[in-house]
DNA sequence: TCGATTTGACCGCG
DNA sequence: CGCGGTCAAATCGA
């Protein structure tokens, strides 16, 4: 069950790097929030989000290292059963690579809960500054809510092999298990010289996420705040819904539809599931959700996405990224290095 | 009109 | 064979 197998050898040393980096980043944060009055929940969360990094950087180490894993892959060769009725050679064969492609990728997950105290629960609120995209929804077994499949948007533009899964907790509806599998490689548009905050955020940012950003305009001071902190409003909060309450009927304009609901709904925004690019040395974009809360900044969120990004019948009022992050550990495929 | 979501079918793996 | 993951046609909605 190796999950990640040996990355592309050729493009793991530039997403370790960018990590590498990001751990630095974080490192620094750190040091500079050390003399500071700072919560200690965001002290912590720094120091998760470091963990994690280190955590992520390790495994690409070790996945680019030849000797640990051994397995040159695979076993799936071509099956030879007859052809299914999905026709389509190359479906097929686009799809064994896609298989195969699978098994290389990172894995982790993280749990997200949201605080909306609205016994609304409808939607999970699980953004992580990456346009995804639904390509599916499922019942597992063991589950009482349906899991969510996504991708990120740029799959096909960029090929960008993220994807995440998102399982509602059974126990807590607030609660949902985030599994991301590979980094994102879909990039800015290299953003060659970032003036302000807003444009480099902007490149980073997906259309779709800037068509969300433009309702919400961040006001200037919060700009200066951003670029002191490395964008880390460039995140999208945006919320994405999973099934709806219990009849695991869906209906997106039910979410999005509560204008009343708590307005702090909503949002949890972790950033990095995703590695920079290998070939930006655009190092600055390195989010930091934490840092937005703890930093005693506030995202102004109306557009928290509760209301569907914008409908904003929400207070002005700064949400308090109500944002905890439960756990984050990585999965077995990782774990199964360090054995 | 076009991109996103829904949803049932398909398919590989265990 | 069942389950989890993905596909893709139909549908939604901005």
């Amino acid at each position: 069950m190796p999950d990640m197998e040996k990355g592309k050898a050729s493009e793991q040393p530039g997403l370790l790097l960018a990590e590498l980096v990001r751990v630095q980043e974080l490192a620094r944060e750190m040091e500079a929030e050390h003399g500071r009055h700072s919560p200690d929940e965001f002290r912590r969360s720094l120091l998760q989000e470091l963990l994690v990094s280190i955590e992520k950087a390790i495994c690409m180490a070790k996945s680019i290292t030849p000797d640990v894993n051994p397995q040159p892959a695979d076993g799936d060769s071509p099956r030879s059963s007859g052809e299914s009725s999905r026709s389509e050679t190359s479906k097929l064969a686009f799809r064994e690579q896609m298989s195969k492609k699978r098994k290389k990728l990172p894995k982790w997950t993280r749990e997200v809960r949201v605080s909306s105290g609205a016994g609304g629960g409808v939607h999970s609120p699980v953004d992580d500054g990456y346009s995804w995209r639904k390509y599916g929804q499922k019942d597992i077994l063991g589950f009482k809510h349906p899991r969510g499949y996504y991708r990120c948007t740029h799959r096909i533009m960029q090929g960008c092999p993220a994807t995440k899964q998102v399982q509602r907790s059974d126990e807590d509806p607030l609660l949902f298990h985030v599994t991301f599998h590979g980094a994102h490689t879909c990039l800015p548009k290299s953003p060659a010289a970032p003036a302000s905050a807003s444009a480099s955020a902007s490149a980073w940012l997906s259309q779709e996420q800037q068509q969300q950003e433009e309702k919400e305009p961040v006001d200037r001071q919060q700009q200066n705040q951003d670029l002191l902190l490395r964008f880390q409003t460039g995140l999208r909060v945006k919320t994405e819904d999973l099934e709806l309450g219990d009849h695991g009927q869906t209906s997106v304009s039910f979410s999005f539809a509560s204008p009343s609901t708590t307005p702090d709904s909503g949002f949890i925004s972790r950033a990095s599931p995703g590695f920079l690019s290998p070939t930006s040395d655009s190092t600055y974009f390195s989010f930091s959700p934490y840092s937005l809360k703890g930093g005693g900044i506030k995202l102004r969120s109306r557009e928290s996405g509760v209301t569907g990004g914008n409908s904003a019948s929400e207070s002005p009022a700064a949400a308090d990224m109500d944002l905890m992050l439960q756990e984050l550990d990585f999965e077995s495929d990782f774990s199964s290095f360090f054995s």
